[in-house]
DNA sequence: TCGCGTATTCGTCAATTCACGAACACTTGG
DNA sequence: CCAAGTGTTCGTGAATTGACGAATACGCGA
């Protein structure tokens, strides 16, 4: 099977990672990967087909934000990548996440 | 003349603010409008044609991140929203602008 | 091995984005 | 009033995006 592509911390993109963040969907992706580390895919609460969700996570996984690991029968567990990504741009994702989960609350 | 539309600060989107902010082109003139305040439309180094510019300051403008004034000679006056849109989302924009410029020297 | 569950890939399609030049609008100096 | 300077608007075109269903690939349990 193919391995799926993860950019290294040093590669990471600061507009890249904005435009993923720009889409609603992948930000309430996001932010529930943040919240609930390990999800599935199919687990996440949308309306959306298959394999339209399909594309946004491979966005966010392409970004840099969230790493996908395979899980049991050939699932994807969804991991967050914050802390690499705020290795190189400071608070930028905590302050993004908080700004959602605060105005959602 | 017709008035440049502003958007309140009540109305201001996560999403559209980091749409504005993920093309690189924006986010360098946004950095400089921070850096400089009240700068002319005119006094940006870039290559692009007028037009086109003029379209990146719409979606600046309309997203809330850049206020523009009329000046003298027709020249619009580009002023950084950004107190006003951190008092929505916190740290959302000095984070983004610090890495800017942090990863620029 | 067969079938089920999970997720990706592919082809399509409508809508949006980003770029440009030409034309227009507006202000100001001569 | 005219010309120069500054930006916007409009029409166009190429490229990208976001959505979908159908087909495919993979792991696993029976």
């Amino acid at each position: 099977m193919k391995p799926l592509f993860h950019p290294r911390v040093e590669d990471l993109d600061l507009s890249t990672i904005l435009h993923a963040c720009a889409d609603p969907t992948r930000l309430r992706l996001l932010v529930d990967i943040n919240t609930e580390p390990g999800k599935t895919c199919g687990t996440f609460e949308t309306e959306l087909s298959k394999s339209t969700l399909s594309a946004h996570f491979k966005v966010l996984r392409e970004s840099g934000l969230v790493r996908q690991e395979l899980g049991p029968g050939n699932s994807r567990l969804n991991w967050p990548r914050t802390a690499e990504v705020q290795s190189r741009f400071p608070d930028v994702i905590s302050a993004i996440l908080k700004s959602v989960t605060r105005s959602h609350s």
